[in-house]
DNA sequence: AACTCTATCAACCGCCCTCCC
DNA sequence: AGGGAGGGCGGTTGATAGAGT
């Protein structure tokens, strides 16, 4: 006993979308709506097509408010953080990027993302052995003495006090977050201080760009340079200056 | 030029959830 | 209350284009 079938297989045009199947569709989709039932709707519409995969061709490609191309920078930021957070939940992360499908999400994930993350892991285990015993201060000799675990993500030691957060939107150096703080945004190598991007304070329903206290930035790379950041804070705590 | 390999992405599959009768 | 139908979603596949040899 398996589960009713939504159609007829052998009735129904598998594959790729003619330009005429798709101005059917969207044609009668303008007119008509969904009418609250797919499944139905291709029969109503003279489409020899799955329910399923007319729903799919609309909400993938056919919507007007698709926005199609490359992913933008900021735009990968936001999907590298919240895949961080709550795992290949894609349709949770479209809904933070407007304009993109689960379906485009998880495919840039798949083939750019998932290799850039690959490549990153290869090269932190070789900066592993060396970046962990580089730096000098006795603070940061403490965040990373073995009460430290190591993130399954990155291979990276995380040092106490500390939670990992994935990646940085280059995917080229991992990012930790001091415990207790809901973001952290990148470390600018050359000032040394933390920026913070619109799409941060989307993310976390920030009242405003420029953000408040609660919403402060105390994370880092980890990166040489970020260690000594990491030593201030452990140090005394201070808060860091933004810029 | 021909062939092979790789990357990309549209589309399908099938499971799970929700809603309605 | 529970069973079925439809919708939603994540994983996977397969076609195709472009790069490499």
């Amino acid at each position: 006993m398996g589960r009713t079938p939504c159609c007829d297989k052998s009735k129904v045009k598998k594959g790729i979308w003619s330009p005429e199947e798709d101005a059917i569709l969207k044609n009668y989709l303008n007119k008509f709506g969904t009418g609250g039932n797919w499944i139905a709707l291709p029969q109503k519409a003279g489409l020899q097509r799955c329910g399923k995969s007319c729903r799919l061709r609309w909400l993938n490609y056919l919507r007007p408010d698709i926005k199609h191309g490359g992913f933008t920078q900021d735009e990968e930021n936001i999907i590298c953080n919240l895949y961080n957070r709550i795992g290949s939940r894609w349709s949770v992360i479209a809904s933070h990027l407007s304009g993109r499908t689960d379906n485009e999400i998880k495919n840039y994930w798949n083939s750019k993302i998932k290799k850039k993350l690959k490549a990153t892991k290869t090269n932190s285990n070789t900066k592993t052995t060396t970046t962990t015993t580089a730096p000098s201060s006795s603070n940061v000799a403490a965040a990373t003495s073995t009460n430290s675990t190591v993130d399954e993500v990155t291979n990276f030691p995380v040092p106490e006090n500390f939670m990992a957060n994935g990646l940085n939107a280059n995917a080229d150096q991992p990012v930790f977050l001091l415990e207790g703080f809901k973001y952290c945004s990148s470390v600018n190598n050359n000032t040394g201080l933390f920026s913070q991007t619109q799409q941060d304070s989307y993310l976390f329903n920030s009242p405003s760009f420029g953000m408040d206290e609660n919403y402060g930035v105390k994370g880092f790379q980890m990166d040489e340079y970020s260690y000594e950041v990491l030593s201030n804070v452990l140090s005394n705590g201070s808060p860091l200056n933004w810029y």
